[in-house]
DNA sequence: ATAAAGCATAGAACCAGTTCCACAGCAAAA
DNA sequence: TTTTGCTGTGGAACTGGTTCTATGCTTTAT
């Protein structure tokens, strides 16, 4: 493979000269210039981007860490991020850890050692107070709030949204209400944030039986449904922690006859074709802001509003909610 | 940040001393060891993944090429070269093209200018001719067969193994068979290979209305299953492009009370709990072979046999045919 | 006329590693 | 006693780029 410096030789230029070329910067004249475009046609050069990265102190590659890739949440979070840094010429290296901290601090050590400009941690195992101390080595995001550590993140306040939905469904007079929960761990503290928003709302802690745990695919929304109504005929509305988990409720709810509502999580295509209703906690945007805040060169703390978007019978009943909301931004 | 050259000075000790027992080889003293270990210690020293990847010419990271990060069958292979690339100590980077020419060159090019070691094609758009102009710049892989292309492969026979399952359906007595297929590009060829493989069993092309085309998701099935009934009320079998389809096509078929078996392809866990047949093409066995094959450095094409799942009612009528053949190897 | 500004180029240092080669000391074998 | 082989170490070249600085020339402004 010819370098730089046969380019040089073989156009009768220097160094610095084919380098100026390269990058299209600085004072090339155009009889130069063509001398070093077809020396370097001739030799078929290409320049290593690896040597480039190392001068530079830069490789324009981004690490997402997540702890499933085929899990919908987070490819839409992967998803986002992808497609904003491939517009801005980054690369973007998938970083799965099934939720094992050694696969986690595998992954900040590669921050460490340069083989990324920056990490963006879309869930996590480990504490903040451990991510923390790798905010030297570079650009350090996380999708969640990250409440009074230092460290930039963009997020969706779920206690919030989970309240708003649950509050709306008060108000509208329902009370026979069943919610399923992931894993706590899923997405970080999310079930323990459902169960306080209702005990906000209600005042009361989710009776019995009205909690389905662990749930994560569209079987287990099935499962889920069944038992709710078992536990409560009178059931009204299940909130479901996903709109797989929902459409799988959904399908029992209508084989079983049940008149129930459903609200999922997300606005993945199902919730639109099967038109139930969900909370959009906006991935794609706080993928997007993501990847904005990784290099910023201060600690920037950004919620992303969610929307509820009221679909079917829902909708019916309560006003449209759709007011656009600015996006708040926290600075710190 | 400390560099090597800090360490040497700060320990007393060489440059290639300290090299030594960064990469613990060639011949250091227990004391010249904890000397310079103490002194990594004192600097906070990391070496830099960048500057040993030029150096050693190797950077330990292989690029996937798929057209979508959220496809499922894209994704289990995507999760097959992760899962052994990571055993092997090399990091995976995700390259999406939607099909896009364009991506597909550009990914090349990185091959080009040694941002990766190797890149796993595993569907493109642009011929087997434009890649293997990449060859020798590193590890060339595709996950379908290359015929006589000098192009390392992992793959398995399509036309037989979609001629295996239409054979048995054939010889178990059926005959009105309703098919469907993804746009030609999804799978590379993969609805030619169908309507072929029908052709070669039954000695007819596909009855007018029996091939439903464009079937990507659930919801494809959905439509498709209700279509194929409407054009062929005595429809005994769906053979779908995907299990996401057939469980679609199982739901209205369902709904809608007809006896239709659905069969399936890749053996999600769809299929498992809904209880159809489906052809399982080891695609985690392809794309760990993939990987392997990757720094072979003689062209090696394999193929992986595909296994017909038969399920329900159609594992009664059908002998077992858990064989587990080996797999075949062919070597050019 | 002279200083300032702009154009064009080359040289050398720098990024942070690896590795080949030379050399010295010492013990065991010839 | 000489040779061989092993251990331990350092120097320098090498990977392939970028960029700062110096220099000389031309053009423009004062």
């Amino acid at each position: 493979m010819a370098n730089i410096r046969d380019v040089a030789k073989v156009s009768g230029h220097s160094v610095s000269t084919v380098s100026r070329v390269l990058n299209q910067k600085g004072y090339v004249s155009e009889q130069t210039k063509s001398d070093i475009l077809s020396a370097m046609e001739e030799l078929n050069y290409h320049r290593n981007d690896l040597a480039r990265a190392l001068s530079l102190g830069k490789s324009y590659r981004v690490g997402v860490v997540l702890p499933y890739i085929n899990h919908p949440y987070f490819q839409k979070l992967a998803d986002a991020i992808t497609e904003k840094a491939l517009m801005e010429n980054y690369q973007v290296t998938l970083l799965p850890t099934n939720y094992n901290p050694d696969y986690e601090m595998r992954y900040l050590d590669m921050l460490k050692h340069q083989a990324f400009d920056g990490l963006i941690f879309t869930s996590r195992a480990i504490p903040f107070s451990r991510i923390i101390k790798y905010r030297n080595f570079g650009g350090l995001v996380c999708c969640e709030d990250t409440f009074d550590y230092p460290l930039s993140c963009a997020f969706t306040d779920r206690k919030k949204s989970f309240g708003n939905v649950l509050q709306i469904l008060k108000d509208a007079g329902y009370s026979h209400i069943g919610l399923t929960v992931s894993r706590s761990e899923i997405v970080s503290q999310s079930a323990k944030l459902t169960t306080k928003s209702y005990e906000n709302v209600f005042g009361h802690s989710i009776p019995r039986g009205m909690l389905y745990r662990d749930a994560k695919n569209m079987y287990d929304g099935i499962t889920a449904a069944g038992k709710l109504v078992e536990n409560d005929p009178d059931l009204e509305v299940i909130f479901a922690n996903g709109d797989q988990i929902a459409a799988g409720a959904l399908k029992k709810l209508q084989e079983i006859k049940h008149p129930a509502l459903v609200i999922g999580q997300e606005n993945l295509s199902s919730s639109f074709l099967l038109d139930f209703s969900t909370v959009d906690h906006r991935l794609d945007s706080i993928g997007e802001t993501a990847f904005d805040l990784l290099f910023e060169n201060k600690i920037i703390k950004k919620e992303i509003s969610s929307r509820f978007i009221t679909r079917g019978k829902l909708n019916e009943i309560i006003p449209d909610l759709d007011d656009d909301p600015l996006d708040k931004l926290i600075d710190k």
